[in-house]
DNA sequence: CTGTCCATGTAAGGCGTTACATGATTGT
DNA sequence: ACAATCATGTAACGCCTTACATGGACAG
């Protein structure tokens, strides 16, 4: 339900086309929530079945009619609710812990070759953090609604401190194994 | 297709039922990964159709025959290539984000109540971590083979660590709200 | 003239959840 | 007597991904 409640948020603040909504996922909540163009039309269409969206449809000769949907009363009223609702605990789904887990099948190699690819990897997804970090603090954004930004830079914060709690757990679980120690160290 | 995986992974450390399956995962694997027993049903069936299971059927008169599952030659093949191949890059999903993301649309009381309770779970989280870390460290396990033992307790050394940087997160964010500073705190 | 962007959608398949259904055994 | 555990599965629905399909506009 989380995909309807966000195309209800960004709806909210400006009505889009599916093409612009899948943008507007692209360009500002990627690092915490992905939505493809597929799952978006199909949502929309759903959206709008249910009351939620209205659809204004712009007929353009000769090509498809563009859509753009409008937030309803119910969809605001939707909308509100979902976001002051606590969710259910969400379980946590992290491949690469299952492949740790049974890594007893693995040597020291093939274990260090898949931890150094999740530090690469990691460490490159904190450069581009960095990168947003650097270019919103720059933005008119900022100051023309400070608490809407600051909720915003929230969301990129979760991601630069659970990336780098991610960072020391890699470095220490690669120096363990390369020491052949195979302790947890405590902090 | 991670379950299939970790379903591999359980029964190349023993053959099981279904039902054993659904309880291997319940005690060692749920802290980041969950399957429901609907699920591993079907894919047990599935693994067995595709060759990489076998099954053993025990028949007990008056009741569904148990079956258990033997990991076959391709199972082996198929489980080690997965376990030593880098994952792609998996994308997060943070449903809570979205609520903070459009935490524009609520007031600081109702953002607050949001972030206290997702404090609450995650230090629950953090109680049920302890008290498997506590157990778990007392056990026989860690003699009969430590490097095995050592790789389970860093699967539960990232859910501590990553609960840890999610509650300095959630403090930040709930002391700038309530001071209405609406700041990022460096650190 | 080739590729990228704009803009719409459909199809198929796998993953995950919830609910339903059966029936023996073991513990309180 | 009742509940929990053992042990099997089916049905239905929704979410998510990948691939396919169309076609104009615009830039290099």
């Amino acid at each position: 339900m989380s995909l309807k409640h966000a195309i209800l948020g960004f709806l909210s603040f400006k009505p889009l086309s599916g093409y612009d909504l899948k943008k507007a996922f692209d360009n500002s909540v990627r690092h915490f929530w992905t939505a493809n163009q597929s799952q978006i039309y199909r949502t929309l269409a759903k959206m709008t079945d249910d009351g939620l969206l209205s659809k204004e449809v712009i007929e353009r000769e000769e090509r498809l009619a563009m859509k753009i949907y409008h937030v309803s009363k119910e969809g605001r009223d939707e909308l509100h609710k979902w976001l002051s609702s606590p969710l259910p605990q969400q379980n946590m789904r992290e491949a690469f812990l299952i492949q740790i887990y049974f890594g007893g099948l693995l040597d020291d190699e093939e274990l260090l070759a898949l931890l150094r690819h999740e530090l690469k990897a990691t460490e490159e997804q904190m450069a581009i953090f960095d990168q947003i970090y650097q270019f919103s603090t720059g933005k008119t954004s900022q100051a023309e609604d400070p608490r809407a930004f600051f909720l915003s830079m929230l969301t990129l914060d979760y991601g630069i401190k659970s990336g780098q709690a991610m960072l020391d757990w890699l470095n220490n679980a690669i120096k363990e194994i390369e020491s052949k120690n195979y302790s947890i160290r405590q902090n």
